[in-house]
DNA sequence: CCCACTCAATACCTCCAGGGTATGATCAAA
DNA sequence: TTTGATCATACCCTGGAGGTATTGAGTGGG
């Protein structure tokens, strides 16, 4: 049995005529006759009785009419449901963020995604860098979020936005006072530093930009992340560099303070990463979102 | 799209390598390479990724294995409901009963037919002998079930059971008192005929026995049915010949007697009817049931 | 009562597509 | 580098789907 079969059946069925369903299906009477029968004669049944003004169907036919009906709806469907699938409008994906760091971009572009995608599952999974990296190469999800990407082998890289750094200092702190907070000063004031982990990190980047201008900082500790090193700088262990999207991280006693007199580069990038070669269409379509995230 | 390629892509998605699905395929390679290509061409979505290790599924593809394995079982489930339905095990039947004669044979042979069929719905339409033949006529029952009935030119009859007949008397009725009741004795008593309606009937029969022995009735009175006759009966209206099954009708004050010097054939047939050339395989099953009951 | 009409069924032909064999291309592991 | 495994390509062959012409059967109108 074909579907060939049903659709000529469904035809037949509904004309009750053999040679108006033949012209309803463009094809001559005498083929549509012969697929008839050979179906008839596949399923041993017999579907219609033919009278001198057509054919009517069967009880058996008009059960299998339902059903005939019913798969073939149930094709269309799988074929527009799979077609969806193939161009990133209906599945999953699998996304991994860094501890708490997401505060401002990565909503955002969740949620850009899901307006163009309502019907893609987005699965949120917290991971470090290093986490990221593994569970990418065991396919375990599609893309990472992450800052400070070395290239890999076999993972792509791609920025999603960039961010200015401040400095996050206690209200009553001496620099809190100065109007306009020179890099150097931070040579004199011990450092909070996160995170901690897989190298390079935002760590590196901050004591680069330090010995870029000839000192190196007094680190005061390092922590996990931007809401810890935050919570210690409200402790008074020191000061931080924040990226700017932390200043919704909102902590009493804290203020966040640009600094001048920068070194060049003075900022921090946002990526994504994800397997090179990975060809799922949903990956393309949320890297679409991404790319047009970081226009904006 | 045919239902060979959802067979072919299943056993790919199944094997994950194209060579050992053709072999379980009992096919080569090659075709059911292009078979595939095919199947994602007209998708237009890749289904597979091609490794040099085999073939995986896409999320695409996952989706559509999914939707092909639900198609493929619907099929398998048409075909074997249809056959079903062919062989007359599944499906529906009405069929005509008549007033209230129906006391002991009819339950008795739906009961069976139940048992041999339980996936046969089975549905009972009361109606008279007239509206039997024509809704057998309009194909809205295909059985039903009458005595008395002549041979019609679009109809087929066949004989279920047949029945001896006893008279209804009241227990106080100077013929209950009789060791025997000769037959001929009913020229002396008012009968109580049924039923009323399309000619010949049960009526016919008894008047006709009647002048087989050289008298006519006298008519007390003509009712529609069996109980209604035995309840005139109980009310003194006179005597009233009932075919044996209604002896279950248990009527205080009257007693079923049987009569001595019969007449030949004195008894009536139970006979259900059935469009000539009717070939459904639901009426064949019950016309077999029908059969086999009235052997035993 | 017969003829014309309408359908489905049959006979026979053509051609495409599904299946086969042989071979190529690619990648991984030895 | 070689070997083995796997999928893709090239090319041929045959079965079957579709086409045309015709037959057979049953109905209704003249």
């Amino acid at each position: 049995m074909d579907l060939r079969h049903l659709r000529y059946f469904v035809a037949v069925a509904e004309e009750e005529n053999i040679g108006r369903a033949a012209a309803r299906l463009h094809i001559s009477q005498p083929p549509l006759t012969r697929q008839i029968q050979q179906l008839e004669e596949e399923l041993g049944v017999t579907l219609f009785t033919r009278t001198p003004r057509g054919m009517t169907l069967t009880q058996a036919g008009e059960l299998f009419l339902d059903e005939a009906r019913n798969i073939r709806a149930l094709v269309e469907q799988a074929t527009e449901r799979t077609q969806r699938a193939g161009q990133g409008k209906l599945g999953r994906i699998d996304v991994a963020i860094f501890g708490s760091a997401i505060l401002d971009a990565i909503p955002k572009l969740l949620l850009a995604f899901r307006n163009h995608h309502p019907d893609v599952k987005v699965v949120l999974h917290t991971m470090t860098k290093a986490e990221q990296i593994e569970a990418l190469r065991q396919r375990r999800i599609s893309v990472g979020f992450n800052r400070m990407l070395a290239p890999l082998e076999d993972l792509e890289t791609r920025q999603v936005t960039t961010e200015k750094l401040l400095l996050a200092v206690r209200a009553d702190h001496p620099l809190a006072r100065l109007e306009s907070i020179p890099f150097a000063e931070l040579q004199h004031h011990p450092l909070v530093l996160f995170p901690t982990g897989a190298r390079p990190s935002f760590i590196d980047k901050v004591i680069g930009l330090c010995s870029e201008r000839g000192f190196q900082p007094k680190i005061s500790q390092e922590v996990g992340d931007a809401v810890t090193g935050v919570a210690l700088v409200a402790g008074g262990f020191g000061v931080c560099l924040v990226p700017e999207s932390a200043t919704t991280l909102q902590f009493p006693g804290v203020v966040y303070a640009p600094l001048s007199d920068t070194p060049p580069n003075f900022k921090v990038d946002l990526s994504c990463l994800y397997r090179k070669g990975d060809a799922s269409p949903i990956l393309a379509a949320f890297l679409q979102t991404v790319a047009e995230y970081g226009k904006s």
